[in-house]
DNA sequence: TGACTCACG
DNA sequence: ACGTACGTGAGTCAG
């Protein structure tokens, strides 16, 4: 016999934050209920138990039994949203035939122990399915937990027996108990030893077993006195949290397996309610009939769709090309295609193919194709030298334009927020069910996706710009950019050494050992021990911020060393070690470059980031010497000038800011001469710096706060330096007020091309959420064009130096900066192709500047 | 996991 | 009177 024994609250807790506020027509929530409900049934069908008991907490008025005052009385009562969502679970769990377990003044924890305990002594099996981690320690030979977790909306659960509990913690699951007894847990309110965390519990209990023996032995027992001293001085709460954090198991409940067999579920009330929760979708997978409903909500009935399988791609081939079209959903496995589907005539056909036998499909242009996701495929064929032709629609890229603010576009999220109904599909083989469902519900979310593209006019943006990109971007991806990996050893060991010896210094002259990198025990040092001025606080202490930092350097020589121990300790973890770890077999670092992150339109690039690598200070810049072009190659590295302040001048068609650019004027000192009202002769150094910090601030959407902190001026200052620059540039004025104004009446701001992003923001009551909608209202469409125009150039750079015959290719994207890598003899004229496809990539009423330069490195192709 | 800090445009 | 500039990603600490 094996009984599932579930956590309720826990289950309920993790459903309701994994998955989005969902509500019926008239407002009532219901994400947890179906989160809960669908997790359930997964859970079932991976662990396929004779019986199930679901716990609840059921917290009596007055603790009868549990343990001391105050526990856990810290913790938050659960969000209102949350709570009018449990009875309806309890309700429905118990038409379903579930048996439901309370018990007054326990936990579910408790409850979940009990029957643990009472089915490893009547020799039957338990599974423990919860999303906390408490439950661990109940782990037996007899009992598994199945730890319930989110990522990315979907449910994903890791099984936990007692081999994984010694492989993840060293210890026996029992011994979990003993490791919290010292270490504690502040959300449970469970104080362990104080000076002892996580390392040192587990190190400790590894070694001594449990905390009697240590507390037997405490004389002798191999420790450092330190560690000694703070066991001895927490004795009395190590015992006490033991006592807290073990799990009780003898909760007055029926112990007994067999009573808790589902019952036959009450099919009518069942889809009566789950109708009435608009949950349609749980009505099938619990296999309730629906013939109890109105009829009304058959038209919500989900048809029955046909799955074949297909191995003759020929065959295949011919009928798509009649067609003209393909909707297709692919699924991958370690850089390989894994599933591949292709919805045809209201069926599902699951190919069984390889990437080889299929490219006569992906290179038939005359097939337009239509799936979700074209980059990671593209990355993928592009490894085969397979080139993908004739894409055509792409639901990522599509949801993204039409929301950028999204937090994944994750494409069942896709079909519930666009309300693609469910499929069923019948002899479908399991592990390709939800895969098949997925690619008959494609062609309708393409659908929805594409009328609201066209409703937006999108669709230039989509086809002409982010298309073609993606495959632009899937390609620098898979070519890389080439590093010297030992280089960049050697310059973090330099740093390692320096390092080492301002530490010591920075010891010395605080007085005593601490971690600098915690900006708490900095803080400590600085402010209580040195007893410097602290300039600004943090919610939860003082602040540390090198900003803060430089206002002291005078007053004492160690923070300087601080804030230079802080740069080279950046560059040593996050760049020397951080790029070492994902130089790939070929010597080259592959980034991600991800389309669908941004608000703005840019795009953003992580694992690594090549985005943020070090160019201000000259130590940080050295690191660029390492990013070279591969033999008989060079790097070419163009950027724009100014890109941002040209569109502005375009967009808010400021005939000043025209005109400077138009005849080539620095515009920082023009504006220094506008700002100060003085001939561009008379502009100093400082003056020509500070009105560039204006021209930051504006296109930032400004406050004269931030800019006088920025240049250090008055705030009186700052604000008369922003009034005489919007006198000046008056249609730069108009621009910042009319498209406040603009954003209020439409809810969103759009880009020169039709990049589009929703500020609610705008109509919030909080001043601050509406401030900043407006600053985003004023920067949106100056960011987002200037990351419009560059793509659009990549694409043409990519496209020119193919048709040429070019073997040059672009590797990097960073804002305003395009970095091609080239054969040596070939550099020149890609330098002028870059150079000219990026300044013709759009026309404006300002000329748009960029330069390129050649080096074999970065650093030196930096102009 | 969130807060802090700091790298880039 | 509010709180104090736009857009990112990564490493580290600590609860």
């Amino acid at each position: 016999m094996k009984l599932l024994a579930v956590d309720g609250n826990s289950i309920l807790n993790r459903a309701f934050y994994g998955i989005r506020l969902l509500s019926t027509k008239d407002g009532r929530y219901t994400n947890a209920v179906y989160g809960f409900l669908t997790m359930l049934l997964k859970i079932q069908e991976d662990t396929n138990p004779d019986a199930v008991a679901v716990a609840f907490d059921l917290r009596a008025p007055t603790f009868r039994h549990k343990k001391y005052e105050g526990y856990k009385a810290q913790r938050k009562g659960m969000p209102e949203e949350l709570a009018q969502q449990l009875p309806v679970v309890k309700e429905l769990l118990t038409l379903l035939g579930y048996n439901l377990i309370e018990c007054e003044g326990y936990e579910a924890d408790d409850i979940l122990g009990t029957l643990a305990n009472a089915c490893g002594d009547s020799n039957n099996e338990c599974v423990i399915a919860t999303g906390d981690r408490d439950s661990l320690q109940l782990i037996t030979d007899k009992v598994t937990v199945r730890l319930a977790a989110t990522k990315m909306g979907r449910p994903e659960a890791t099984i936990y027996d007692t081999q994984k509990i010694l492989e993840d913690y060293g210890v026996t699951p029992i011994q979990l108990i003993d490791i919290k007894a010292i270490q504690g847990d502040s959300s449970d309110n469970i104080p362990g030893v104080p000076g002892i965390g996580e390392k040192g519990a587990k190190e400790l209990i590894g070694k001594f077993g449990n905390i009697d023996y240590i507390y037997e032995n405490i004389d002798t027992i191999d420790v450092k006195d330190g560690i000694r001293k703070k066991l001895i001085e927490g004795k009395d709460s190590a015992y006490l949290s033991r006592f807290l954090g073990e799990i009780c198991k003898t909760v007055p409940i029926e112990t007994n397996i067999q009573a808790y067999h589902i019952k036959p579920l009450e099919n009518d009330k069942a889809a009566r309610m789950m109708a009435d929760l608009e949950l349609f979708s749980l009505i099938d997978k619990f296999n309730i009939d629906r013939n109890a409903l109105p009829t009304e909500s058959e038209a919500e009935e989900t048809k029955e769709l046909e799955v074949s399988v297909c191995s003759d791609v020929n065959s295949l081939i011919s009928k798509l090309e009649k067609a003209g079209q393909a909707v297709f959903l692919v699924e991958y496995e370690d850089g390989q295609i894994k599933k591949f589907a292709v919805y045809f005539y209201n069926s599902v056909v699951l190919v069984n193919c390889s990437e080889i036998e299929l490219k006569a499909f992906f290179e038939n242009e005359k097939i337009l194709k239509q799936t979700h996701d074209f980059k990671t495929l593209i990355r993928v064929l592009d490894a085969k030298g397979i080139e993908l032709k004739g894409t055509d629609f792409d639901t990522l890229l599509a949801a993204y334009l039409i929301n950028p603010s999204a937090s994944d576009y994750n494409i069942q999220r896709l079909f519930e927020e666009y309300a693609v109904p469910a499929v069923k599909t019948n002899n479908t083989p399991d592990d390709s069910q939800e895969f098949a469902q997925n690619s008959a519900r494609l062609p309708m979310l393409i659908q929805k996706l594409a009328a609201k593209t066209e409703l937006n006019e999108q669709t230039k943006l989509l086809k002409e710009i982010e298309l073609p990109l993606s495959g632009v971007l899937a390609r620098m991806e898979n070519i890389g950019f080439q590093v010297n990996a030992q280089g960049i050893k050697e310059y973090g060991d330099k740093l390692q050494e320096s390092l080492e010896v301002i530490e010591q210094q920075i010891y010395n002259e605080v007085g005593y050992i601490f971690n600098i990198n915690s900006p708490k025990q900095l803080g400590m040092a600085l402010f209580e021990k040195l007893n410097l001025p602290c300039g600004k606080k943090t919610k939860t202490g003082y602040s540390t911020s090198a900003e803060v930092l430089e206002e002291l350097s005078d007053i004492h020589p160690v923070v300087a060393d601080i804030l230079n121990y802080r740069a080279m300790s950046k560059l040593k973890s996050t760049f020397c070690d951080g790029l070492l770890k994902v130089v790939a077999k070929d010597g080259r670092i592959h980034s991600n470059f991800n389309q669908t992150e941004t608000r703005t339109g840019r795009i953003s690039s992580t694992e690594p980031n090549l985005q943020n690598i070090p160019v201000r200070t000259e130590m940080g810049k050295e690191l660029r010497r390492f990013f070279c072009a591969k033999e008989g190659c060079m790097l070419i590295d163009a950027d724009y000038s100014q890109i941002e302040l040209r569109v502005l001048a375009h967009i808010a068609n400021d005939e000043n800011m025209i005109e400077a650019f138009k005849t080539n004027q620095d515009i920082h000192a023009t504006t220094a001469s506008q700002v100060f009202n003085m001939p561009p002769t008379m502009v100093t150094p400082i003056m020509r710096s500070r009105a560039k910090a204006v021209n930051f601030g504006i296109v930032y959407g400004i406050g004269a706060f931030s800019l006088a902190k920025d240049i250090g001026v008055s705030r009186k200052q700052a604000d008369s330096y922003i009034k005489a620059y919007l006198a000046n540039y008056h249609g730069i004025n108009a621009y910042m007020n009319d498209i406040v104004k603009k954003a209020k009446e439409q809810g969103y701001v759009e880009t020169m091309f039709g990049r589009r992003r929703n500020l609610p923001e705008l109509a919030s009551s909080n001043f601050q959420l509406r401030s900043f909608g407006e600053r985003v209202a004023r920067n949106m469409p100056i960011q987002g064009t200037a990351a419009d125009i560059i793509k659009i150039a990549m694409v043409r750079v990519e496209k020119r130096l193919k048709e040429e015959g070019f073997a040059a290719r672009l590797i990097l994207q960073v804002h305003d900066e395009l970095i091609v890598e080239a054969p040596a003899f070939e550099a020149m004229k890609v330098a002028m192709i870059l150079q000219e496809e990026m300044e013709k990539a759009v026309t404006m009423k300002v000329p748009i500047v960029a330069e390129a330069s050649i080096g074999a490195t970065w650093y030196d192709a930096k102009s």
